[in-house]
RNA sequence: GGGCGUAUAGCUCAGUUGGUUAGAGCGCUACGUUGACAUCGUAGAGGUCGCAGAUUCGAGUUCUGCUACGCCCA
């Protein structure tokens, strides 16, 4: 036999060794075997620089279990992991990294002496969330584990690069784009995050050119005002006809800027009249387009102001040029007034700055014919979303797409693979630089990230490549991922497989929760309201972490979160180990552990039917939940089915046979061990840890085993059940039995007589069948309610003993409490009537309900029957109590 | 402005295709260290299901409108 374990489930160590041994062994290998069935998911790359976070935890818990649940089952898995880039968040972190140590810029450095420090910073500290990843228990095949920039995922871009350009969808054109002007790049419209700011609509004078007055106009960006090249009135504008064509002094200029007629201009929106910039608005660039208006670009990269500006403001900030431009319009009078407004300014989402909308050469692709087949896929169920809502977003941002800026003024990235010939102003994209005369310059510019990573489902097993893994595991199975990033990644990977493989790169995706805190706000670094997993996993347990996450995320909402919420998982972690350690004191493991060989479905106790009945029923719900990725309720049923079951009572009720009172001990240890096995092999996924640990202390496991390979309860996996679970009536009586019982346990609460003195208890049986039933159940009851003596028949209490006995009414017949001298009569007397006041209430809708000839036409019959037996029920259960009173009137 | 989501106990959430008396965890109250577990046990209190209508024999559940909050897109 082993050591007795601790009293208390400490994880540290524990968890520590486990990790070892699953990383040793190496048990999470995906193998290509032809005779399974493969199941794959790719991880969501994480961040290179990053930290493991809560959202990181949640994520990579559910693709942690679906991946061991499938392998359970017997699927071929393989979790293929990895990270990625991270283009500009990177390379800004590198850069303040090295301006704190070596007291160096990039530009101080040069490109490539520049790059080789990233990859340096890269080796030394990118492999932090991997290693946190294990910390967790992922169960990812780390053999296979990827970087976008890898030599392999690098051809695959190139190819992709090159392939879409020769289609004519990759191309380089002069467009309005988002530039961040602290990572000193252009973004994607998806990088641009829009915020409420509270700031000023400011109303200008524009005068006319002829001196006829002025035109109001309004904007809340002052400072464009010094690039505009047009105002804009609606050509329906009554207000205004008269004056399109006409030329107006532009303030702060010397230049004329002509009125035009144009949409745009909403009559119902502020004045009417609005400024054209074409350079920093992209309506305002559309307009320019269409009527030919000059594009005056008046700002520097860094959002600085140029010459076109004027030079009184060469240099200035743009926000400091604002507040100079409005004080020298005041200074002018052509200031009318300044409301306060609030409205949406785009922000980078990596500098953290208003973006600033500038015309630039930027390479695009052309997306229109991509999203169509990736529409289709979504729209013909081939990919499933989990929650389904999100096929709306999916199809709204698709159907209205826009070409994707691709081109960033970074160094960290794919460098794209098109060179420039100066002399001749040919341009070159292909895999290599090209061999013809040059002299070729390659373009400065790297790729976007998601880039890379939206090939990242077969570019990660090996393609453009032909391997084994593509052919057994592409397409992957099941996605798991933020909805934030629905259109960053999981659109252009449906995209990209469909273009490059022909073929969807997942069948599902499951959308998570979003964490927040306690009061409802985002995780921030900056709130100071993010939770370091590490440290969560350090005072909890991995396994905790894991369970209390996924335990308290609600389906398809918001996670709020708090480390103290984690204490759920702990106790629940420790409640098992009690279970087990409470088993392992009465021996060594049974026979039948496995199969419940040796046991004679016949010899069972009701206790035992009704445990294997319910385990039966739980293993099929927690499939049935796992299968709709209704992770949340799966674990909610397994811990009501361990907790409140098992537990409470199963363990409580086998008690009495195990203590050698009655019955046969062995067979009782049999089905104790072969519900735990299965509770640990039920759990697994959810908890790898602690399960694993407890079935190598059972003896469950043996030492060069691990629990991850045995059979997952349920589809057939568990035939022996179905000789053990098919009394139906067994688990109605044997939850009537517990309901007496804690009956009896409230009269003896409501009594306030402690819970060491031991009592006598009698039941009057609801029928005959109940009463023999419950007459062989009677030492285990005795041993659960603490009695003395109890008695059970058809009898009422009064009819067999003296004195008076507070009851209550159950559904199979009533649980008298007997208290000679003791009783309180007239506490006793109102909690009848109440009760009494009670059910008369019921019977007198019940019948009101059963009188209505509608209802006993349109309703279906099994509901009418229903409706009958419960008003049955309801006069019976008022008989007892009216008998009862009367009793008490006696007695009193 | 368009779309999506949510509103049930003090808090966080369940609640199947409408059908007995709306559930759980946490928290709270009382009692209790009885031979796995105080990271525990036993029992208890606590809800006009956001508001107003409609459909129906019957609505937490379906429909319409409104209010509040959150998210996405423009």
């Amino acid at each position: 036999m082993r050591k007795e374990l601790p009293k208390a489930y400490e994880p540290a160590e524990i968890e520590q060794k486990w990790n070892k041994v699953w990383l040793d062994e190496c048990y999470f290998k995906g193998k290509v075997d032809r005779n399974k069935t493969p199941y794959s998911i790719v991880i969501p790359p994480p961040n290179v620089t990053g930290i493991l976070t809560l959202g990181h935890v949640l994520n990579n818990t559910l693709q942690d279990i679906l991946i061991r649940w499938k392998k359970m089952q017997g699927f071929s898995t393989c979790w293929f992991p990895g990270t990625d880039h991270a283009g500009i968040a990177t390379e800004s972190k590198v850069e303040q990294f090295l301006r704190e140590n070596e007291g160096c810029s990039r530009s101080d450095l040069g490109r490539k002496t520049f790059i080789e420090k990233v990859w340096e910073w890269k080796a030394k500290y990118g492999g932090t969330i991997i290693r946190q990843l294990k910390t967790l228990g992922c169960s990812c095949d780390w053999s296979r584990e990827r970087f976008t920039l890898d030599e392999g995922l690098s051809s695959a871009v190139k190819k992709v690069f090159v392939e879409l350009y020769k289609k004519g969808y990759i191309y380089r054109g002069n467009r309005m784009i988002n530039w961040c002007p602290v990572s000193g790049t252009a973004l994607s419209d998806e990088e641009v995050i829009y915020k409420e700011v509270k700031g000023f609509f400011y109303h200008f004078k524009y005068p006319l050119s002829n001196g006829d007055g002025f035109l109001e106009i309004a904007t809340t960006r002052p400072e464009t005002m010094l690039g505009d090249s047009a105002v804009a009135v609606n050509p329906e504008d009554e207000r205004y006809k008269h004056l399109i064509g006409k030329m107006i002094d532009l303030p702060l200029t010397d230049r004329k800027i002509p009125i035009i007629a144009d949409e745009h201009a909403d009559p119902e929106f502020g004045t009417g009249c609005v400024k054209i910039t074409p350079a920093h608005d992209p309506n305002d660039f559309e307009v320019g387009l269409k009527h030919s208006l000059p594009i005056i670009n008046i700002m520097s990269d860094d959002a600085t102001m140029n010459e076109a500006a004027g030079e009184e403001f060469v240099g200035m900030d743009r926000f400091e040029c604002r507040e100079k431009v409005v004080y020298m319009m005041k200074d002018l009078g052509l200031c009318i007034k300044n409301e306060s407004h609030i409205h949406k300014v785009g922000y980078s989402e990596r500098g953290d700055v208003p973006i600033e909308p500038r015309v630039s050469d930027q390479w695009f692709v052309n997306m229109k014919e991509l999203a169509k087949p990736a529409i289709e896929a979504v729209k013909n169920g081939e990919i499933k979303f989990h929650p389904q809502r999100w096929t709306k977003v999916y199809f709204n941002w698709l159907e209205n797409i826009q070409d994707w800026c691709i081109s960033r003024q970074i160094w960290w990235g794919h460098r794209i693979p098109a060179w420039y010939n100066d002399m001749t102003g040919e341009v070159y994209v292909g895999m290599e630089e090209p061999e013809t005369e040059g002299p070729w310059r390659q373009e400065e510019d790297v790729l976007d990230t998601w880039f890379s990573s939206w090939l990242w489902p077969f570019s990660i097993m090996g393609w453009p490549e032909e391997t084994e893994e593509q052919e057994y595991f592409y397409p992957t199975d099941d996605l798991v991922t933020g909805p934030d990033i629905i259109f960053f990644w999981v659109a252009r990977m449906i995209m990209a497989g469909l273009e490059f493989k022909k073929e969807i790169p997942f069948k599902n995706v499951y959308f998570t929760s979003i964490i927040r805190d306690v009061k409802g706000r985002k995780l921030s670094k900056s709130l100071g309201n993010s939770p370091d997993p590490l440290e969560v996993i350090k005072t909890y347990g991995a396994d905790a972490l894991r369970f209390s996450i996924i335990y308290i995320a609600p389906v398809g909402l918001d996670i709020r979160y708090s480390n103290e919420k984690c204490e759920l998982g702990r106790n629940f972690a420790n409640k098992l180990w009690n279970a087990c350690r409470f088993r392992q004191m009465h021996g060594g493991k049974s026979q039948g552990f496995h199969d419940l060989s040796g046991v004679d479905s016949d010899m069972l106790n009701s206790d035992q039917k009704w445990i294997l009945a319910r385990l039966n029923k739980t293993v099929d719900s927690v499939n049935a939940h796992l299968e709709k990725f209704s992770f949340h309720m799966a674990t909610h049923e397994i811990y009501d089915f361990v907790w409140s079951e098992f537990c409470d009572w199963f363990i409580e009720a086998s008690k009495s046979s195990i203590f050698g009172e009655e019955g046969s001990k062995e067979q009782s240890l049999a089905v104790l061990d072969y519900v735990l096995f299965n509770i640990l092999k039920l759990l697994h996924p959810f908890m790898p840890f602690v399960t694993e640990e407890l079935s190598h202390s059972l003896g469950f496991i043996g030492d060069d085993a691990s629990l991850m390979f045995e059979k997952y309860p349920g589809y057939g996996n568990n035939p022996e059940l179905n000789d053990f679970v098919n009394d139906s009536v067994i688990v109605e009586f044997v939850n009537a039995k517990f309901e007496m019982i804690s009956a009896g346990r409230n009269l003896r609460a409501s009594y306030k007589i402690s819970p060491g003195k031991k009592l006598s208890f009698h039941i009057k049986a609801g029928d005959e069948k109940v009463k023999t039933f419950l007459e062989k159940e009677i030492k285990m009851m005795r041993k659960l309610l603490n009695a003395g003596k109890l008695t059970v028949g058809m009898e009422s209490f009064a009819d067999l003993y003296d004195g008076p006995a507070p009851s209550v009414v159950t559904d199979k017949g009533t649980v008298f409490l007997s208290l000679k001298g003791a009783v309180d009569v007239e506490a006793e007397k109102s909690k009848l009537e109440k009760q009494k006041k009670e059910i008369k209430g019921w019977i007198k809708g019940s019948k009101a309900k059963l009188s209505n000839e509608k209802f006993l036409n349109n309703a279906p019959e099994k509901v009418v029957s229903n409706a009958r037996l419960h008003l049955v029920e309801l006069e019976k259960k008022l008989k007892t109590v009216e008998e009862m009173l009367e009793v008490l009137d006696v007695n009193g």
